[in-house]
DNA sequence: GATATATATAAATATATTTTTATATATGGA
DNA sequence: TCCATATATAAAAATATATTTATATATATC
């Protein structure tokens, strides 16, 4: 599975957007996307890589052209959906929860963010 | 609204999905976020900004801290799920959609992306 | 085999983003 | 008022990304 990053690294870029957009109407070479959003082949090869790379796109090779489609196969919309929607709710783990967790006791122990004053944060967090 | 490359970008950065992510637990101050994350307070500030004005986040001042926390109301995922989502399915506008339709026609006509040699692509679109 | 086309890749440049270090601002307490 | 803390901002440096121009590769046609 691709990380998260890079999935929202590939689409947040508006020429690949407009790849996206326009491959929904269905499979097109890169003869295809180049005259549709007029611009430079090369552009339009290196935006491809990019989306390829992160899963968001497929190609075929058919005689001397590429075409390239939507990889809904690989559900990224679904991915994102979960990544982006799904709630920690206490099960979520790692080094910066953990931290967190450290830092929050300290704080309410009294040796927290103003150590000097020897007074935690007054937000009662 | 925001552009959807803009929330996109706020998204496609580790040390922010990092911050989304602890944001997950409740509001938070800086120096929570600092120290949950490790990093130095500046680098916080920077990219608790590029979350906030892509509007995915919102804070509260309260004395010296200011309280971050996620901006549920700004219904950012419900937005990038229609938008991630939503199907052209023909209804689709814009110059990109225009040129392609254009493309495509000549193409058709004998006259596209080999034009010298008076065929149309082989690949039947 | 020669030629033309579709696409990719490379190299150079331009642009944008991120990180760091230093400093400024605002607030609360002594 | 003075001092310490929380956070933001600015400036510089480091990195990463995107764009352009030129060239390479593969394939089909003659």
């Amino acid at each position: 599975m691709q990380e998260l990053s890079t999935i929202f690294k590939a689409l947040s870029d508006e020429t690949r957007l407009r790849i996206v957009k326009i491959l929904e109407k269905g499979e097109l070479c890169v003869c295809d996307i180049v005259a549709a959003l007029d611009i430079v082949q090369p552009k339009a090869s290196f935006h491809l890589g990019v989306l390829k790379e992160a899963g968001l796109i497929k190609d075929r090779k058919q005689g001397k052209w590429i075409h390239y489609s939507l990889n809904e196969s690989d559900l990224f919309k679904r991915m994102l959906m979960v990544s982006v929607c799904e709630k920690a709710d206490g099960k979520m783990t790692g080094d910066d929860q953990k931290r967190l967790e450290r830092f929050l006791k300290s704080k309410k122990s009294g040796s927290g963010c103003e150590p000097k004053k020897g007074k935690a944060c007054s937000c009662g967090a």
